[in-house]
DNA sequence: TTTTAACCGAGACGGTACGTCACGTCTTGTG
DNA sequence: CACAAGACGTGACGTACCGTCTCGGTTAAAA
């Protein structure tokens, strides 16, 4: 008398993983459109059939793959100041996705298009995936009373990773150091200041 | 005696624009990578090899596609007040975005990351397209004064255009007027306040 | 303490059966190659795994089945004569040819070719099958005192069912009753008296 | 002024010949259904595309193959005895069906299964190929006065390739030399013989 | 006017990946 | 052990699209 009576031999779960790494790899060496079945396959040590058992199509598999790796990706920097973590964080993040990273979201880009569900599944994603860090650097800036508990600080969790994506995906322009400091000095401080009310200049 | 002597059959132009049509109106309708050449040229009653003829690939032929259709998209807006103009036009981008322009932004970003070149190609034509539109806006708010001449609003023309197509095709989340005057009150016209130095406080 | 000691779930023989109806029943109604061993299990209410315990492949359970079939079906005719008795028995032979039995054949065929062992179990099935039907009728021919004892009809075993099957599968001609009478008075009689000596003429 | 005007590149029908010349090639060598798409492709050193483009799947052409390349196969002998002339020819036809040709008829068999139409298309191919040669054979008896031009010898066209075929291909019975002599003293004259009316014996 | 070379439509072609399907094997839990 | 259920590796299937090519035929500048 088991809980859960299964009928059939039961899924290997350890190929699913091993199918994501495989499609996560390839995704950061070639790029979504460059990757074969055949080669995540190959990769995985896994048949063909296994993986369309599981994703009914390669951009299934795909954003699968992608939201589980980015679930448990969440850097953390501290360097002492609002302003120094900001930019500590930006220029991490700017660089991961210059990189294997940026795979991703092109990758999910291209496959939520397709089917347009994937894409409510993706905006969480996403959304952890971005926001988890930079919630702590406001809550430690919250802590050393460098901005007050009223900053609306939401919007930012949009607007950095919507720039710089930007930047990097569509007009193809580098995200320097330069810039970055453009950003954090003239917007998104001036925002979160002008966020805890009008005397936000008198500080 | 000419410089470009050419001999033969000239090149019919007309098919130039039958096939951006073509292409455009595809691109609205099933999306980028749903689009066949075939298709393509059917629609623009041409031969695939006169497509061929004139841009070296898909990627390609979408991207200048797109191009040459944004530019003969500037809607100009004049409400009589910075804020009021910021918010009529980002409504109309967001609203137009959401529909066919959409697909020219997915469009560009696929096809951007086949060919990295396309990516610079792209740039000014998209800075072009979102640029001109805010900067009549800008002129027009420093002639009435709202402004002054050294506000630095480049990066306004980033942000907008960023973060309004991260809402529609990453996070899905709706871009409607409440949204738009967060962003302009509490960050486009912050920021731009900010850019006129430390008495902007003071105004 | 038997000599064949065996441990564990006693093998159900009634699910041979099982397997093997389901597979003429197939057989008859998609043909060979369309069978699937997933449709037998199903129809069998089986596990694909119970018929692989039993029959090495495909081809083998569909002999094996056609087989069983086979020596279970040996049709009498009694009308009098051997020339009544042969027209007779020929033209059953043919009416069910075309119908169920034909996929035997064919599958048959093609199985044997797979495996060419599997000939060999064929030929005597077959031989049967055809067989003890013609020797009861030439058994009772003799009886009768129409033909001699010496008559040599092995060979007409032989004829019939080829010439008919390669009607039927191979040249698609129709079997009707005037072929048939014609190749019992024109070629099976005259072979019989042939095969009992010069005297054959004198009768 | 062109009496045909065609459109678009034409085939190359050098194609058609090479893709069934390896087709009858593998045939040849490994059997009907061990012959892949990809290998007859790799062969004829065509794309698969191509293939398909011709004939819509492998039965198809495999059929048109066979059918193109049996009309061309007429073996002619000339003993100088209907005896002796049926008796080398059906040694030819068997020795031939035992290696190649009999890869034909079974691949035939198999395909025409598939599509019933095939089979009527197989029916004159395979007549052709066997009928020619045996009519030649009995002209030329007719004409030495072995036997009379009323012979009637359709059946004989019948009987010889239908009970080769079946010791052949489903009895898997040696087709030697001694059966061949039984098969033309016992059967095949006599039965011409008997043809010539009843007073064929008197000769 | 004739030549000439590029243009054009149509569609064949080689290539490559897709997603499906069936075979025969294997791995579970249960009887 | 047998058995049901069904996952698994394998390998062929037939389809689709890409970008190239090869035809017959057209068109306008050059000769």
């Amino acid at each position: 008398m088991s809980i859960t009576s299964f009928i059939g031999r039961p899924r290997d779960h350890s190929r699913d993983t091993a199918i994501e790494k495989a499609a996560i790899e390839l995704l950061g060496e070639v790029g979504y459109e460059q990757i074969t079945m055949e080669a995540v396959a190959l990769r995985a040590r896994v048949s063909k059939a296994t993986i369309y058992r599981r994703w009914k199509n390669k951009a299934e598999l795909m954003v699968n793959a992608v939201q589980h790796y980015a679930l448990c990706k969440c850097p953390t920097v501290d360097i002492g100041s609002l302003r120094g973590d900001l930019i500590e964080v930006i220029s991490e993040k700017a660089k991961s996705m210059k990189s294997t990273d940026g795979q991703f979201i092109r990758g999910l880009m291209t496959a939520a298009r397709t089917d347009g569900e994937l894409g409510a599944v993706l905006t969480s994603s996403l959304s952890d995936y971005a926001g988890s860090t930079y919630a702590a650097i406001f809550e430690r800036a919250i802590a050393r009373g460098e901005i007050s508990d009223a900053a609306k600080t939401e919007i930012i969790l949009e607007i950095v990773p919507a720039v710089i994506s930007f930047r990097i995906f569509i007009s193809h322009q580098s995200v320097n150091r330069k810039f970055i400091e453009h950003l954090v000095d003239d917007v998104i401080i001036p925002t979160i200041k002008h966020s805890q009310g009008e005397n936000a200049c008198l500080k």
